[in-house]
DNA sequence: CTCTTAATTTAGAATTATTCTAATATTAGA
DNA sequence: TCTAATATTAGAATAATTCTAAATTAAGAG
């Protein structure tokens, strides 16, 4: 049984983590990055900048969106958009999964892959890199 | 075997079509439509204006998009986003589909359903409205 | 420590797709 | 032919994101 970590275990974590990828971990950084991986869930550039501004003493938007665009490319987040929504969509889930959007409360969810069968019939044998399914409507 | 309908002929159809539908159907409205219609395919709402500049005496760029938020209200379009890209894609396959986009050319293909098979595992009986499948990869 | 340089952050301007506004033009139909 | 309703238009406004260029902070050599 693992202890839950302390505040500053999971801020040394996310360091960590930052070091690893390369990326220098500054305060906004491992701020955004802490908020993003532990307690946001499928947020976007806006919902990470109301965060900050509430939790951080001061972060730009600039700052907010270059640290989004590292983390992405660092391949610590994945980031896409909603069919009817034009704001990107930041993902932790780094598995391949696919979502469900409840319409009645916006709510994003991951389906994990194993409950939805994708397979290509006639298959035309193209090389798919990737599969993107966004399943909409209500529990 | 039908014979291949002038273009006179392909324009009235379309007048009828917006008629059916409700639409006053202005010289604008029918010009996008039989383009959307007949010769376009995913176009975005720039692809349209391009069209139009080049074959309409004029056309203003508003009038392109309330053209299009008229064809969707009414049912003749669909719309939807890339999950990489910030622009509509207006579809006049109303049928419900799945897409491939090529990663090389960004071109857009439509996949028919039976080709593609989408099983929820769905233990969760949800009430599932939409589905919305991009494949991306090289063909 | 203390410079010096490189990296990061920042405010605000720029960009892009789309929507809005309010004036003008066109249409329908009495 | 008039009138009212509807459609079109140019350009301003908006919203998400990116860019710019200056200020701040961090790293590392001495
Ligand atoms: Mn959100
Ligand atoms: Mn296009
Ligand atoms: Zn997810
Ligand atoms: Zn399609």
């Amino acid at each position: 049984m693992t202890k839950k970590p302390t505040a500053l275990e999971a801020r040394q974590e996310i360091e960590k983590r930052l070091q690893e990828a390369g990326i220098q971990p500054t305060a906004q950084r491992i701020a955004i990055a802490q908020y993003v991986l532990t307690d946001a869930d499928h947020p976007t550039a806006d919902d990470i900048k109301t965060w900050a501004d509430q939790n951080f003493p001061k972060m730009s938007l600039a700052t907010v969106y270059n640290t989004l665009k590292i983390l992405v490319q660092s391949g610590i987040l994945r980031e896409f958009k909603l069919p009817h929504s034009d704001r990107v969509i930041y993902d932790t889930n780094l598995s391949h999964h696919f979502h469900f959007l409840d319409e009645k409360t916006g709510a994003l969810h991951d389906i994990p892959p194993e409950e939805l069968e994708i397979k290509p019939r006639n298959s035309k044998n193209w090389d798919i890199r990737q599969v993107h399914v966004v399943l909409v409507g209500r529990k």
